[in-house]
DNA sequence: GTTTACTAACTAACTGGTTAGTTCATAATA
DNA sequence: TATTATGAACTAACCAGTTAGTTAGTAAAC
């Protein structure tokens, strides 16, 4: 059988999960192809190098997330849940972002900046606007926002691996940081500050 | 000059260097061999193998903050300040501390798990004297303020390396974060929830 | 106090398995 | 037949861990 697109694509796959769990320099091409059921070969041929196959992958898994992740300023509890539950189902994705950072590669982050700032603009509208609190910078705000959602991924030192008993506690915990994100982001109209 | 003591110090340092550089699987004994300026067989002699060696390096540094670091529940935003700045002041614990959760490598967490254990019963402790809020369960606090304090190092894949202006602020956002904390864990009493 | 015997600290060179990346012959397809 | 996809075998570099041997310090014997 041949057929180059689904082999690219069975490589990307593979890729995905080997990077996730072993990082860039613990992964191995080799495992890679045996995993995609294909040549190691063909990954040269397709991917130049193991570094680019890297870049592609996360990259190929961003686009997916910022296009079908929809920002809302205006509801910032619903978005920390919708981000929770993405990447709840997609630690993956998590995963490979965090050996990313690690490993310092700095090339390729313009996209992700660039969708940040959106964001952080966005948030400061909506403070103007007064749907959420000034209480927090927009994107003191934002990086928050993420970092709670986030907390209870495997990646987070802080996280599961350390408290075993919060897994398995998904709708608790969901629900929790939505009420904390209220927290940091609510209206600071109905309550009485100073 | 002829010193055991001094070499194993040497050879720590540098191991600490190198592991929080470039994780287990990127690190090479050889760096930290030359690094340490001993022979590489010293390591070997002094740490049986790498993973070895990385476990003593993330030990001693973990002690030495369980010993150092007081937790004091009834002042969450100050505990959070306190962590937020020996963080800062050492961002390469924080590496050496997400590379392990990345490695998972599982063994050597009950020195942690027990620390952690043993804050979340004196959080309980807290909330039933009525000295912090109970809107959120102590495990949830717990992680949330360290999350908080930590949103902002180097190793989150939201925070420095996607929002480059945040360097710099340091008190803005030590402040910002003692803020978010005390909302998170403040007096439940003083506001009308329901 | 100086020679001898012993040991801990250290070194350089090596080994064998691993790994990223390549080559080339072959098979499928158009 | 020309082109493209594929895979087995290969190569060169790398790297964790080892070995065999050297040097410096120390203390007992004379």
């Amino acid at each position: 059988m041949r057929n180059a697109e689904a082999t690219k694509e069975k490589i990307l796959e593979a890729a995905m999960a080997e990077f996730s769990a072993y990082g860039i320099a613990g992964a191995r091409v080799d495992r890679i192809a045996k995993m995609a059921k294909c040549n190691k070969n063909m990954i040269y041929i397709y991917f130049e190098n193991k570094e680019q196959l890297f870049s592609t992958v996360l990259e190929m898994h961003l686009t997916r997330v910022y296009e079908e992740f929809a920002f809302t300023p205006e509801d910032l509890p619903g978005y920390a849940a919708r981000v929770f539950d993405f990447m709840m189902a997609n630690p993956d994705l998590m995963r490979l972002m965090t050996w990313f950072t690690l490993e310092q590669k700095t090339e390729q982050l313009d996209q992700r900046k660039e969708a940040h700032n959106r964001k952080i603009a966005e948030l400061a509208k909506a403070q103007e606007a007064g749907h959420i609190g000034t209480d927090f910078s927009p994107a003191f705000l934002l990086t928050s926002i993420m970092v709670l959602a986030t907390a209870w991924m495997p990646t987070n030192p802080f996280g599961p691996s350390i408290d075993p008993a919060s897994s398995g506690k998904t709708d608790e915990l969901r629900e929790a940081i939505m009420r904390a994100v209220g927290r940091l982001a609510g209206e600071p109209a109905s309550t009485e500050n100073r």
